[in-house]
DNA sequence: CTGAAAGCGCTTACAG
DNA sequence: CTGAAAGCGCTTACAG
């Protein structure tokens, strides 16, 4: 079934049909209705690809996971917002199409791969680093929208959660109750959002007026598990711990929760931890995990429209910044606070 | 820049230049160097728009989440499948394509939007129930692979784990630690995937030479934590507890826990529990989760190359079942088995 | 081994 | 308000 068979079958030329399909005015309302009800009763959908051999445009966005190819679907946070940010542009009448990476040796040549669809527009989201692929997109003529991930260029823009907001609200709860010695867990230095993390934490630190020990901040090699196990057991092992830590990530944190108790310290009595993420095992624990959560949902809906808008030249790129919110649970004790 | 473009560089035909592009044999080497090297320079891709309009193959893969949209990527274990899928996929040569539900008011139309972007094939994840589109296009002619999901069209073929194993591999457990009290704990009567796994329980059970006793069954409103904590409250207010409960998923399994733990009962010394699925927190609770895990890498790689044989008629479908794996923790004691 | 030409299914000035 | 025709960028018999 094709839009000739159509036109036959309603005794109408093909541009009469393609004027009806695509909302023109300058058609009578009989002609019209004598069609569209053919194409409702034949099922009849036009060819994407003729239409966008025609048109120069898909309807398709680009997802494109930057850096640490193996993470991609299974990293909640990501998957999060794109769940949100799927159906925003589905509602703006766009589908997502997901680049595999593993079918060019060179499989980063996202400019290339963007041509050869005709996407209108990608969404970048962040890994660990990012690759120079992603520049020369950036600086293309391709509308991109960065998730945690800063692009710059005319038809770029990005959205994050303000990582300053995050440090302070942790600074702030640990401060009221009555903490003064802090400490912080990260993933390695060659990771920006945990870079980011400890930069807005050092900031907050200085702006409540506490003196930062060197000593309490530890990294390790990621931000699993085994990590904060790791560098909370270095920590303790120093003789010398803080009062109260704030890990880059959950995981971190749980894995700093198991080796506190290892030693026989308790948490949060002995040291009150704050994760980060908000990831679905911080409710299973013991002690449940007071952590920061991010509007993932609102994050996805932000990128859609600014995307959107890109898209339809309706703005000039720029970038939104999310609130997050601190979610109390057993960490860190009910103290003064409460 | 396209395929006339080159064509003129080279000062050959565009047929050459096409035939070059897709390996043809007939053609000389000479012509054939600097064809590609002139490819290579300009950095050329083809468009894919037209190339599927004129081979009707597009190399996409379309992805449907059958029922509950609100779940799709934001579940763990679909999750999994899937990125081990479109891995592969990709090696194949293939990329992925997510249609958004809400962009018609009948949103559940698959095959008409299969067509309309000219898929190669699908895969076809199940959610709570089936829509009737998809039984459509389990019936077409379009190559579909169903995970966790039964068809049986021409066309088709499914993956999924074997829920009898599951089962017997629980009940084997708990038999070698000594329990013959065995409890279960699922979601409602309309979920296929519950539904499943209390069949594979109950014959297990009776494998072993065991009485079931339904009144150690209880069922939750989901697969969610609160739901197990609600079933295992009524199972403890009725005063006759099982010393042993499978349930169908992990939260369900943790929620149980939480009651247990509630009413001064411990786990595994007065209750064991086995989960399922391997969640993620399973590993950071207390007592650490006994479950099942599912090979989710093999699902995925394995519903791959189905639907590429289906694809390209080197099979007519049928289905694969993967072997789970009891993933030994604390929940249900170490016992004689160890 | 190479190329001219028709065709895939749409859209879009343009003429009427 | 309607339609004929060119064009989008490929592939594929077919002729040479």
């Amino acid at each position: 079934m094709n839009i000739k068979k159509i036109a036959e079958m309603a005794g109408v030329s093909v541009s009469t049909v393609s004027k009806i399909m695509n909302n023109y005015s300058d058609v009578s309302e009989k002609t019209k209705r004598r069609v569209l009800d053919i194409i409702e009763q034949t099922g009849y959908t036009p060819s994407s690809s003729a239409k966008t051999l025609a048109t120069k445009k898909s309807n398709l966005i680009g997802v494109i996971f930057a850096g640490e190819l193996n993470v991609e679907f299974t990293h909640p946070f990501f998957v999060e917002v794109l769940n949100s940010f799927k159906k925003q542009m589905g509602v703006l009448g766009y589908d997502l199409i997901f680049f595999s990476n593993e079918k060019f040796i060179n499989s980063g040549d996202y400019y290339s791969r963007c041509l050869h669809f005709h996407v209108d527009g990608c969404v970048i989201i962040s890994g660990q680093q990012m690759e120079p692929a992603i520049q020369e997109l950036d600086r293309s003529h391709i509308p991109c929208i960065g998730v945690d991930l800063e692009l710059t260029g005319k038809k770029s823009g990005y959205v994050m959660s303000d990582n300053y907001q995050i440090a302070s609200k942790v600074v702030e709860h640990f401060y009221l109750l009555g903490h003064r010695e802090l400490g912080f867990i990260g993933s390695t230095a060659d990771s920006d959002i945990s870079n980011r993390r400890e930069a807005g934490y050092v900031s907050a630190i200085a702006g409540f007026g506490l003196v930062m020990n060197p000593q309490w901040f530890v990294h390790g090699d990621d931000f699993f598990e085994p990590s904060g196990y790791a560098a909370m057991s270095s920590l303790i092992h120093s003789g010398d711990l803080p009062k109260a830590i704030f890990a880059a990530s959950d995981l971190l944190a749980l894995g700093a929760v198991r080796a506190l108790k290892e030693q026989g310290l308790r948490v949060p009595e002995d040291v009150a931890i704050i994760g980060c993420d908000d990831i679905e095992a911080c409710q299973y624990t013991s002690p449940t995990l007071t952590t920061i959560r991010q509007n993932k949902e609102r994050l996805g809906v932000l990128a859609a429209h600014m995307l959107f808008d890109l898209i339809n030249n309706q703005s000039e790129g720029g970038s939104f910044v999310v609130e997050p919110a601190l979610i109390v649970r057993e960490s860190c004790g009910s103290g003064l606070s409460r």
